[in-house]
DNA sequence: ACCCTGAATGTAAACGGTGTCAATGAATTT
DNA sequence: AAATTCATTGACACCGTTTACATTCAGGGT
């Protein structure tokens, strides 16, 4: 039942390649067969197989994202604008979801692999990203987040978390804080450390303080915002500010503030990173550094747009700059 | 660079059948020359175009899902299992966002359409349903969410709406709530009729008492919640409950609550539906509805299989149960 | 009348696999 | 030794498009 073009060729007694020629555009046709054909095609309501015409050229039109966490609203928000992006240029988005697995992510490679797709926004750390070089080598171009490396056909993408985190701590210490804590990710990720280091250079910038106690690690999921602020609570001697690396970091930290009795920001002022809009839905808001989805979801896709060009070509560095939303989780810090 | 399965056999001195049986595993193939293919392949780090061999049987193995707000994490978490299903059966995802746009839903189903994918998950409204017919025209099966109507090769999933708001209901009148308020969807979809009737439905079951002007129209996102709430809040009486249709709503109706000063249970109570994992981070935890989405997921993957064993059978109905889930946004109704 | 030009269309070969059928040749049977 | 079987492999058509190239034919210039 689905056509193909050979059959509307033969209905309209033309070739195959008019047809093709009609449904492509061409001018090639004179106005009476095109028109001609058109009817057929839509009586027939045929719908020319798009992936057969990618197949031949040998491009398959459709751009891949791997994410490690397919419900962090964060990548979805940026997904989303990506898709829009692609669905503008006629190109197509498949997902695939790690859940932080290296095995996962290799199998999700493999698959990008087998499937032909034009090119991979590779949104996992660093951790995972053992065969990227695959991907290039069979001609696919890849971008990368917060690896601080590149290779010819793997760009990167670099959150400005050295500004970002001297906004925040400025913004705390405005604020009469003088000791922060910091939740972050785990340790084996380039990203965690950098936001970590960001974080302890601002404090020193600043000329505030901190300990190796109020540092925790994190998981950039609720669970470990939850941890690591009962962990920091629990000490005798408490920061008056939690810094967290991302939102559902601060959210699972702000539960535990509250399960604990505490209030925010009058007890303890609290801040995330990312700008999700759930943000501004818990109580109270986060005080949080956004990044532009937009921003970032262009980024991707020029990123992949340019590094199909060339993929001998040395792979870019894009910088995504972080800008502080105040809201009411951080507030004057409590007398001591 | 790309290697073609003909390159690697004159590389192996066989033929591309060859080649083929022994990426396939076929038994046909001496284990000598099944060992010396494989070596080149891995030398060659050859990776078969499984796009390519799928056209060839006429199936891509691939299934699209359109969903209205790629950023609702209830349909995130479910994309997610979905996901890790159709992967487990060498099957990919592909998604498509709509924004609860009718141009755009068309345009989604649509290019499911030229990518001649093997099944989609339709999870918008019946509204937007419009051209769904092509799909099944063209061999596509097709599962959607609580239109209630069916038709060969388009199943429904129906959540058990009614069986839940009597849960909700039954736990608010034992918490002795009498009156008690509503937030929806918008009018025009049947999903939001559903969940409204059965909520009325419901209240008068129990004895209970709304009134029109404590029945409001929402989105099924967060801005709706609050509007909603907003409108509720003003008037003179007011209800001591109020049920939301989903989650988002919930937590804008929440965030309205609290910037009115008011709170939350000892004012007014709130529950929502879904159970998305913020539910439970939100200040205070939200009371709501769970559906499972492994339920969900494994019933869009199973109705999408056998619907696509024949086209011509007409589609199923799925039933998909609710649980109450008691957490702090409810409580004792407050003494008039 | 003849050649040339160029517009409109047709022909056929790709693209990268799969799968059917035929061919080969060694081993077994008679 | 001839016939038969069977395991292994090869040749080739096919899936639905695109596209380089060939063909046709009408009209214009000589």
């Amino acid at each position: 039942m689905p056509f193909s073009i050979r059959q509307i060729a033969k209905l309209a007694g033309v070739s195959n390649a008019t047809v093709s020629r009609v449904i492509n555009g061409s001018d090639l046709v004179t106005p009476e067969t095109t028109q001609r054909i058109q009817e057929i095609i839509r009586d027939l309501k045929f719908v020319p197989n798009r992936s057969a015409a990618r197949f031949k050229n040998g491009k398959s039109q459709i751009y891949g994202a791997i994410v490690p966490d397919l419900t962090n609203p964060f990548f979805m928000e940026t997904a989303k604008i990506f898709e829009e992006l692609l669905v503008e240029n006629e190109l197509e988005l498949l997902v695939s979801n790690t859940d932080f697995h290296l095995s996962r992510t290799q199998l999700s490679i493999h698959r990008m692999l087998l499937r032909r797709v034009d090119g991979v926004a590779f949104m996992c750390s660093e951790r995972e990203a053992a065969s990227l070089e695959s991907l290039v080598q069979n001609r696919i171009p890849v971008v990368t987040t917060d690896h601080h490396r590149t290779a010819p056909g793997i760009s990167d993408i670099v959150v400005d978390f050295r500004d970002g985190m001297a906004q925040i701590v400025g913004h705390l210490k405005e604020l009469g804080h003088r000791d922060l804590g910091f939740i972050g990710g785990t340790d084996d990720l380039a990203t965690s450390r950098d936001r970590r280091d960001s974080f302890l250079d601002a404090v020193v910038r600043f000329g505030l303080s901190s300990q190796d106690s109020w540092i925790m690690p994190g998981n950039f999921r609720i669970s470990g915002g939850a941890v690591g602020m009962e962990t920091i609570l629990k000490q005798e001697r408490r920061p008056t500010a939690v810094v967290t690396a991302n939102d559902l970091t601060a959210f699972g930290a702000l539960r535990k503030v509250h399960e604990m009795g505490l209030r925010i920001p009058e007890d303890i002022s609290l801040t995330g990173c990312d700008d999700i809009e759930m943000s501004d839905v818990v109580y109270p808001p986060l005080t949080t550094l956004r990044i532009s989805r937009r921003q970032y979801a262009q980024m991707l896709f020029e990123a992949l747009q340019t590094g199909a060009e060339d993929l001998t070509q040395p792979g870019k560095v894009f910088s995504l700059p972080m800008k502080l939303v105040v809201r009411q989780s951080t507030g004057p810090a409590p007398a001591r």
